[in-house]
RNA sequence: GGCCAGGUAGCUCAGUUGGUAGUAGCGUUCGCCUGAAAAGUGAAAGGUCGCCGGUUCGAACCCGGCCCUGGCCA
């Protein structure tokens, strides 16, 4: 007898993270919540806590977090390692018996987490190699590269987008082969309950504002500051969040911090439409219009029954 | 009140010895993307060129008047 897996979406600021302890709260059985896997890529990092706006300690001690603060932020996270992490959490939560809740706003990490989703392997020398020849030559010279060798998958790929021409030269290298397509809405997982909490656009906006003037104020420039002098720069995924790649902009001078501040609310702002065009896609996700928690716990817990 | 600069896309601006505007940047909208995904990438929409009149075959551009903004002088 397994548990449901419940997976909760949303944009940034749409308030997933209170809602998902309340939900756990009420999916208790047997005196056992529900626990929350993590399917936000930045969470993972220790240390940036106030830009990504992670749970706090205290909500944290309420209910429990699976892949948050797993990685220092030198790593490189990937989705192909997320994919595992979360399935073998996921896994031990059912064996205990305990429903787990994955909640996040990265879609592609969710995705592979919950359906069919195989991954070629990679190679980091073989990568670099195509890195610098990048470098050397251009997106649309290596291109064309990859359309003399995988010409099917060349027209898949804009001749622009250089770092998914890399990907796919390095996959042929590696495998001969050419990336399969985004595959299909197929599960993986058993019991899979998906729903998206959705919210009026001027009323998102308005939260994000809010939300960065917030973090300013909760120190994210000193946040930053002490990452910076603990190797950010070098974390190829961590120092590209945003908030914090803004924030190094800062400290370099290349932004004044008021620049630095209103660029983390457009950045997170077009975040959010991004998100949400993810989302949209994929049909099987039942949506949810956020004006009252409550009401949306009970939704949801009555469709789980 | 006088002088100067300026009023062109939602914003910042480009423009042509006069031929009904720009591959512009940002924003917006909509896409694409399998090991960086809070990343990467493509496309589209959007303008009575401040207002009124004049010159001209033709005015965003030249002329006159008016309105507005900024600066300097009084």
């Amino acid at each position: 007898m397994t548990t449901p897996l419940v997976v909760l979406n949303g944009p940034t600021a749409s308030g997933k993270s209170s809602l998902a302890i309340r939900l756990c709260e009420r999916l208790g059985s047997d005196g056992r919540p529900a626990e929350i896997i993590n399917a936000d890529s930045m969470l993972v990092y220790r240390g940036m806590d106030i830009g990504t706006a992670k749970p706090t300690p205290e909500e944290r001690s309420r209910i429990r977090h699976h892949l948050i603060d797993i990685a220092d932020v030198s790593w490189h996270a990937s989705v192909a390692d997320f994919q595992q992490l979360a399935r073998a959490a996921i896994a031990d939560c059912r064996d205990r018996g305990v429903t787990p809740v994955l909640v996040g706003g990265s879609a592609l990490y969710v995705h592979a987490i919950v359906d069919v989703f195989e991954f070629p392997g990679t190679d980091p020398d073989v990568r670099a190699g195509w890195e610098s020849r990048l470098e050397q030559i251009g997106a649309h010279g290596l291109h064309a590269e990859l359309r003399a060798v995988a010409p099917e998958q060349a027209q898949q790929l804009e001749p622009g987008n250089g770092r998914r021409i890399v990907r796919a030269l390095e996959i042929h290298e590696l495998t001969g082969g050419v990336t399969t397509q985004l595959p299909r809405w197929q599960y993986h997982l058993d019991d899979v309950h998906q729903f998206g909490l959705s919210l009026d656009r001027v009323e998102l906006d308005r939260r994000i504002e809010l939300r960065v003037q917030q973090m300013w104020t909760d120190g994210l420039v000193d946040e930053v500051r002490q990452l910076a002098a603990h190797g950010l720069r070098e974390g190829i995924t961590a120092s590209r969040a945003i908030g914090y790649r803004q924030v190094l902009a800062f400290l370099d001078g290349t932004l004044s911090e008021d620049e630095a501040r209103r660029a983390v609310a457009a950045a997170t702002r077009r975040f959010s439409r991004k998100q949400a065009s993810w989302f949209r896609r994929d049909p099987r996700i039942e949506w949810l219009e956020v004006i009252d928690d409550h009401r949306i716990v009970d939704r949801i817990v009555d469709r789980l029954c």
